[in-house]
DNA sequence: CCCGTCGATACCGCACGGGTATCGACCCAG
DNA sequence: CTGGGTCGATACCCGTGCGGTATCGACGGG
């Protein structure tokens, strides 16, 4: 199977629709079902059930697209990386570091100071991502290595080692009433009267219904609380860098958030394993 | 980056000789040195530096052929699953399973049987693997679900859910001095006069070096005990499989072993997820 | 010093991927 | 019921690119 059929067929098993599905390739309408038809012969599969009105996903259509999803980022990690590799060989960056905009910003710091300290230390490159979006950075070879915060975001399909684990607080305009409070519970902090939680980006890329506000990263997150217009439960690092207009209430039944380093677990990158290493030992 | 590139690289990267490579790969050697010349064009990066006496792999080259071999699993994983998926909906076996030849035997039947009785229920196709050979079969999709054993095999890069933990025994032949005794250290089970430990293949496919005989699967071991050419500590339930022959005995301070079943994280297999929920329930 | 080894280059032919034109099935409007 | 519009499949053509053979050039060893 080419990397050109993948992204055919996955191109036309988004969209349901060869004309478009050519659109979007770049490419006639024509040679593109032939594309898929000498795929599905190549296969012994049917992948798509066509009439002239609609097209839909068999089964095996349906498991060749989540597994060719997957065949394709591997391919582009591969790609990406390489030309890195090659890159820092002429004083390139040699490794890429994702972490959440304005989350683990002092882990952060720590963490590159450090390895910038170590003996074989390479240019490493800093990419703040929007939230959920690390892990796709990391599967696709954009990054090399992520810090990322469990529960809320998922490890699975890489390998990672701890490096923090905090409780969370409540974070509020300064000035409202809870706000003189020494405790709440997650049950009162979900049911603010004028204070909705946000709406963060679910893993599917839309965000899920409800009265809060949609949010992106930390920066826009904490202007929309000092304006009053929500409310939100963080780590209680995120206390370093309040701005004024704030003020924080510990929340006791709120889950611990964990801050982890993760990579993909085929990596070999000398350079991953000593950022790895400086921030286990931090 | 297509599918025939990265396989001509990974051939050409694993045996260092374009003649072997492409011979390997059923064609001439001409287009194969072109074919990598062009790859490594298009990357903009060296991957191999090459005289006429040796082709040795450069930095990045040796990223390419790391990332790479992940891809080609992946795109092998999408090509297999693909046809298993379209073999199933005409009777096939819907879902592979591998397990250790010999290991986790109540597990595994119990496993099918509760299993078979579920209503969405499909046809399961039970692989029994050498030892360390699961994690390759499930990276490229040879297999879709595994029982594996903490922290024998790796689970990097697989979601996993735990079914049970369990201590280990010493396994040595009936009659041997000291099957008489209730519990033994490691120290003491890995120095046994006469009776080394066996060697198990490593993750790279070769074996350490030792005294012990090298072994492949559980069957063969137990055989190798009998025969009083070894001895093995191995976990409890194996007690369940001891033919005559066999003594056994605690071992205080040998790691406790977890049986896991593992599955590729991306997968949204039914039939994997109906078979890790009756797992997780027995 | 010459021969053997090994990767690179030169050149050729064909298979295959992509383009345009058109067909055939299907749905809906009138 | 029929004509137009939509959409995927088919027919046919062309050019690129992949793979083959022949050969070269560099390098080491007997």
């Amino acid at each position: 199977m080419e990397t050109r059929e993948l992204r055919y067929f996955v191109a036309v098993a988004e969209e349901l629709h060869f004309g478009r599905a050519a659109e979007r390739l770049g490419m006639a309408q024509p040679p593109l079902s032939r594309a898929i038809a000498q795929l599905e012969r190549r296969l012994g599969a049917t992948l798509l059930e066509r009439s002239s009105r609609a097209v839909v996903l068999t089964e095996a259509g349906s498991v060749l697209l989540d597994e060719g999803r997957a065949a394709l980022d591997a391919i582009d990690a591969a790609d990406r990386r390489t030309r890195r590799a090659s890159r820092a060989a002429e004083g390139g960056a040699g490794v890429v570091l994702v972490s959440k905009a304005g989350a683990a910003q002092e882990i952060l710091a720590k963490l590159l100071d450090a390895y910038a300290a170590e003996p074989d230390a390479v240019a490493v490159e800093v990419v703040l991502s929007g939230v959920g979006e690390q892990e796709r950075l990391l599967r696709d070879g954009r990054a090399d290595v992520a810090l990322l915060h469990q529960p809320f975001d998922s490890t699975v399909g890489f390998d990672f080692e701890a490096l923090r684990t905090e409780n969370q607080v409540l974070v509020l305009p300064s000035g409202h009433p809870l706000s003189t409070r020494t405790r709440l519970s997650m049950a009162e902090a979900a049911d603010i009267p004028g204070l909705p939680l946000p709406r963060w980006k679910t893993c599917d890329g839309s965000y899920p219904d409800g009265p809060g506000p949609e949010v992106h990263d930390h920066t826009q997150l904490l202007q929309l609380v000092a304006l009053g217009r929500t409310a939100v439960v963080l780590p209680e690092s995120a206390r370093a860098q309040l701005r004024d207009g704030l003020a924080v209430v510990p929340v006791i039944d709120a889950p611990q958030v964990t801050t982890v380093i993760a990579w993909p677990p085929h990596s070999r990158s000398r350079a991953v394993a000593g950022l790895v290493r400086v921030a286990s030992r931090l």
